[in-house]
Order: C-alpha cells, then sequence, then structure tokens
DNA sequence: AATTTAATTGCAAACGTTTGCGGGAACGTT
DNA sequence: AACGTTCCCGCAAACGTTTGCAATTAAATT
C-alpha cells in the first residue's frame, strides 16, 4: 500500500517541468534560486507531502543525525531519568536516538555496540553492563567513531566520561549523619568491586577519617545485589550484633529501604535508635515510612552534558580527550535521619 | 580521525582483485559464488573490520529494518517494560528501535511522527500522548506505513491496538473487593475521559451492578492527575464522610498509596475498617506498608505481542486492520485487602 | 574437434540526494 | 557591436549496495 505512491525530488521536477537540481536547491533555499521557482517548488513539495528521504540523504553525506544509547537496564528509575536528559538535549540539538539494553550481559553490549556501528550513528553513549571485563569492542568502536561513557564507567577505557561525584555523595551522606551525633557507621555495599560501589565505600572512609572514627570492618557489610531483599535480610543482621550500629549507610535505596522494613518490624526507632541513608532519591524513597534520607542523582543533568560532550565530539573531529567530568549531587535529608515530628 | 579508513565492498574487492559484484555476493552467501573465493572475502572482510553500510543497503531496498516507539514519558516504570518487551522481541527479529517520548504533548507527538517517517522506519507503535485530540498526522502516517496502538489508545484511529483488558481488570479487583465483605467501595478516576480511565470505570461499574450494589456518586472521586499526593487528599475527603466507604479502588498505585498514606496517618486500620485496591502493581507497592493489593500489567507482553503485529503487518504488505487485542491482567492480592497477619 | 552445459564472475543500472561546474539569457558597460 | 557580469538553472558524478544479465572459463557431451 505504502511504497508506490512516495514523493521524490525527481516527481516534483517533472511535475514542475524543472531539473532535480534546481528542485533540491529549491528546498534547502540556495541563493541560486529564484524566488519565484523556490515559492513554486515548496507548493508542490507540500501538496504532494514531500519528505525528504534521509537515507539517501544520510548515505551521501554520511551523516545520520542520530546516536546511539546503551544502557544495562532501563526499566531503572534513575536510568529512565539519564535517558530523559539524553533524549531532550538531543532532540533540542536534531538528532534521533537509539535505545538500546544490554541486560547487564557484556556480550549483548558488544552486539550492540556492532548493531549500531553498522547503522552509521554519529556517535555512542555508553553505560557499561556490570560484568564488563573485555572492551575489545568499546576500543574498537571508540577508535571508528565517537563515545562517550556515563554514569557506568570504567578507567580502561580512554574516552570522556560522565559520572556523578560519587565519592563526594557518599562523604556528604556519612557527614551528615555523623554531625547528627552518630558515631558507629555501617555501610551496605557491593561485594563485587564496581566502580560505583568502591567509590561510595571511598566517600565513607574519608568521612570516617575525617572525623576521627575508626574503621571498624564488622558493619562493612556486602552483599552480590544491594536489593530490598538484601537490605532485609542485612538489617537483621545490624540489629542482631552485640554491638549495634546507630545508623546505616546502604549504597542503595532499595537495601535501605528494606534496612527500615526489618527496623520497622522490630520497633527500632528511626531515626533515634538507628538512622538510615540511601542512594539514588527513588520514588520509592518518599513511599515508604519513614521517608528515606538520600542522595539525589541528577539524571536529567548527567545524560543533558553527556550528550554536549559527545555533540562537541562529533563536531570537532578532533582527537580523543579522556577527561572525566563529575556531576555534584543534592543530599536530601528525610525523617530516616533527622526528626521530623 | 574516523571516516577515512571505512571499508567498503570496493576496497574489498581491489585488495583480491575481483569485481564489488562478487563480494557482495559471497558476503551473502550466493550459490553462484565458489567456496574459494567466499573464503578469501570473507577472511579479508573480517581482516578489515568491514561492516555494511546500513545506509546504502536501506537506500536500495526501502527496508531499514528499524522501527519508532513513542510514549507518552519514559520514566514510568510500567512505560519501561512496555519497552523492554519491545525491545526483546524486536532484536529477536533483527530490528532496531528508536524510543521517543512525547511528554504527553501532542504537538511534540505529531512533530515525533514525522521525524519517524522522514527517517524511513518500517513501522511504528505509538501510545498516544494523553492530551490527544487532533489525530490527522496519525492518520497520514497510517496511510504511508504500518503503526499500531497500544497502552493509551483511541477508538479514533482505524488500527490495530494492543491493549490491557482494562474493564475486566478493574472489575476483578472490585469483584474481590465485593466477595471481602465490602459493600461501600469508593473509586478514584481520572476527571478527563481517558481511554484508560473509563474502561477502568466501566468495570467498576459493572462488578456493583452484578452484586445488586447501588452506585452511589458522592463516592465516585475524581483529579485531575491521579498522583500520590491527590491520593492522599482525596483520601481525607472519604474519611471525613459522615457515610464512610469501606474500601477504595484507586485507579492508579500511586493514588492508592496516597490513600493508604492518610488511613494510615489517621490510625484507620487496613484492611478492616477500610480496604484499599490499586492498578498497576509499581515497585512502590511492595514499599508502602500495607502492602498493596493491585493489578498487574504485564508490560512486556503487551510490549512483545504488539511488535508482533506489527512485524506481521510490516511483513504482509495487506490493507490495515483493525482489531482491538486484549491482554488478561493478574489480581495480586496482598495486605492492604487481606488480613495477613 | 565441435558443441552444449554448468559453474563462476563481471558489467552496469538503479536507489534519491547533493553539489561542482558549466551554460544560456538578460542586462549593463565600454 | 563586442564584451563582461549577474542571475538562474541543468548536467552529471558521486555516495555503497544489490541484482539482472551477459560474459568468460572449464568441464562434459556428442
Amino acid at each position: 500500500m505504502s511504497k508506490k505512491n512516495i514523493t521524490t525530488l525527481k516527481k516534483i521536477a517533472t511535475e514542475l517541468g524543472v531539473s532535480i537540481s534546481t528542485v533540491s536547491r529549491a528546498l534547502s533555499n540556495h541563493p541560486d534560486i529564484s524566488d519565484e521557482t523556490k515559492q513554486r517548488v515548496n507548493e508542490t513539495a507540500k501538496r504532494l507531502h514531500y519528505v525528504p528521504n534521509l537515507f539517501a540523504k544520510g548515505f551521501r553525506s554520511h551523516k545520520t543525525s542520530t546516536i546511539g544509547v546503551i544502557v544495562p537496564d532501563i526499566s531503572h528509575y534513575f536510568t529512565s531519568t539519564l535517558l530523559k536528559g539524553i533524549m531532550q538535549e538531543a532532540e533540542l540539538n536534531g538528532y534521533k536516538v537509539i535505545v538500546s539494553e544490554s541486560r547487564n550481559n557484556e556480550y549483548k553490549q558488544a552486539e550492540m555496540l556492532q548493531t549500531m556501528n553498522q547503522f552509521g550513528v554519529d556517535g555512542i553513549l555508553l553505560s557499561l553492563a556490570r560484568t564488563t571485563t573485555n572492551f575489545d569492542e568499546i576500543l574498537n568502536t571508540l577508535a571508528i567513531r565517537p563515545l562517550i561513557l556515563f554514569d557506568k564507567v570504567s578507567t580502561k577505557v580512554p574516552c570522556t566520561q560522565v559520572v556523578i561525584d560519587e565519592e563526594d555523595a557518599a562523604f556528604r551522606a556519612v557527614q551528615h549523619l555523623i554531625q547528627l551525633g552518630k558515631k558507629r557507621i555501617a555501610i551496605i555495599k557491593e561485594t563485587e568491586k564496581s566502580f560505583n560501589s568502591e567509590m561510595r565505600y571511598l566517600g565513607y572512609l574519608r568521612a570516617l577519617k575525617t572525623n576521627n572514627i575508626e574503621l571498624d570492618e564488622s558493619i562493612v557489610l556486602s552483599s552480590e545485589d544491594i536489593s530490598m531483599q538484601q537490605g532485609k535480610r542485612l538489617g537483621t543482621v545490624l540489629i542482631s550484633m552485640k554491638n549495634r550500629p546507630d545508623a546505616v549507610f546502604a549504597i542503595t535505596d532499595s537495601a535501605a529501604i528494606g534496612v527500615i522494613k526489618t527496623l520497622n518490624k522490630n520497633k527500632i526507632s528511626i531515626p533515634s535508635e538507628i538512622a538510615v541513608v540511601g542512594f539514588s532519591n527513588n520514588i520509592s524513597s518518599i513511599i515508604i515510612e519513614p521517608k528515606l534520607t538520600t542522595i539525589d542523582q541528577p539524571g536529567n543533568k548527567i545524560g543533558e552534558i553527556a550528550f554536549r560532550y559527545l555533540l562537541e565530539e562529533i563536531n570537532n573531529d578532533t582527537q580523543i580527550s579522556n577527561k572525566t567530568i563529575e556531576i555534584k549531587t543534592n543530599l536530601i535529608v528525610r525523617d530516616s535521619s533527622f526528626k521530623s515530628d
């Protein structure tokens, strides 16, 4: 049904008895073409519902005005804010966005990179799969076209990276607990040494050090996935200690919420007995009671900035830089760390 | 840095001293080509990191192997499950996906449709912006290429539509409350007559009728946006009534959670005094205490099925159908409607 | 040895667009 | 009248790929 009645330059040209090039130039408002001709061309183009074939266009110009984005998991709220930022900024600059999900699988991730290369995107925004150990395909891509890492990054890839200032964020979260008078602050982090987890741990350590609090390894807890389930479990571990902590910094809102759930169940008062701080500012953090103190990561902003840097690299065909841009976060203090009523 | 060293068929051809067509055929495993040549071609192609230029390809074949998806808001959890389903199924079939967000703005939506048309996607999956009143661009697109509506749909567009069986879902939710012995069931719906809201309301009405319960308009509440804020507000409205309802069916999890929050604050026991049921099975529904009974919408499945139908329409260049496919939902019973301990 | 057949490969056109270059008409300048 | 400008416009090549058809070679048949 569809393919027959597609309007091309040629069709307009024959219709008007002029050449294809004239039509092309008229439509792009080339000074060589008389106003009258432009008028006529634009008119028939509109009448015939002409839409330029971007394929033919991109085919010639080697520009697709499209960027590719690969994220580990599209269904995390934070991820969707990242995408929002990227898409918004992309649209503002006349770029289309192709989104893919690696599902935290590095093979899938490599495959997606290939596809995007084939597709001829002008640049790629990549947030790494958690398990990435083989960087070959990424480095290959980097040699071919602009690529920027964001959110989940790695020092193994020499390119521009846009991240939140994890260390600083964690530092401030813990600092906040200390200023509240807390002295024995547990942390829940990832077993595996992911970039984000390690940075947040470093922030935790620095806060302790700054305040001359000695590190107690027995309240440094880890788990494979830092989910609500694990938060619940580690919560019970914590309250069954002879020497209970008086605060918990969980590297994830989900885990923090899990902790709160066990504390609630065991009638341990939050924050007076144990205060809790999370990380991400999920929607859930205002659902749980008491509402969760947490770090707000400005996903939109990260996405926005990542796109801007990518655009710059696309336009200036310079050599690749490898600076790291750190976006500052906000500590949002709520009831889980501050007596509200 | 990038554009110079791109491998084309020609490069491989000259390298091997054969013609371009031979290389092309060899790579696509055409029977005309001898095994030895195929071998050599494949080898050099690999060595030179050949990636086919999909633009040249799509340019000739008029097929881009790409579909466009437009959703109102990418950051809703349910939306991301829809996208997940679509992307998964698309990948399985060798399709790329372009995602866009209309931000519930019908002009933006029309613009996105145009862009996708220009881009030459093979088909479009559209979830309508809430405010859509002008269907011109949609109908135009429909005349040009396969388009399927999903989730947020409208009868004004004569095409295949994939939705959840809203009416049935609502019916079962309310039926469940009635079976629990509830007799005076309030509903919180949208002021504006959106498709989804109306269908759910119809389900509510049918459940009442089936059980010979008379409709009491005074406990049919509406609000512009059915957010947690509004849920809280309408919750206070409900409990300040002389003749309080003994259950609330909220058309949205957020609103339901808002209601629970006010009930909790006012020490009204859930579910014994007032039971609450939501709709969507958000993550938040297991964060709130008591955990929320709600309707689980299988987003993945909807996405999957929508893509399949689209693919069918892409392949069979038949005339457009306009059947509606309704996906069944699951009622998930939790503590907000059932005494657990 | 001559002819047919089969197996490989190359030629060239086509897809829709952009763009450097050249050409004709109209006008003004010597 | 001859020349130079300026203003419009068309020709044709190019982008990388696929594909119908023709061409070449080798093998098989007579």
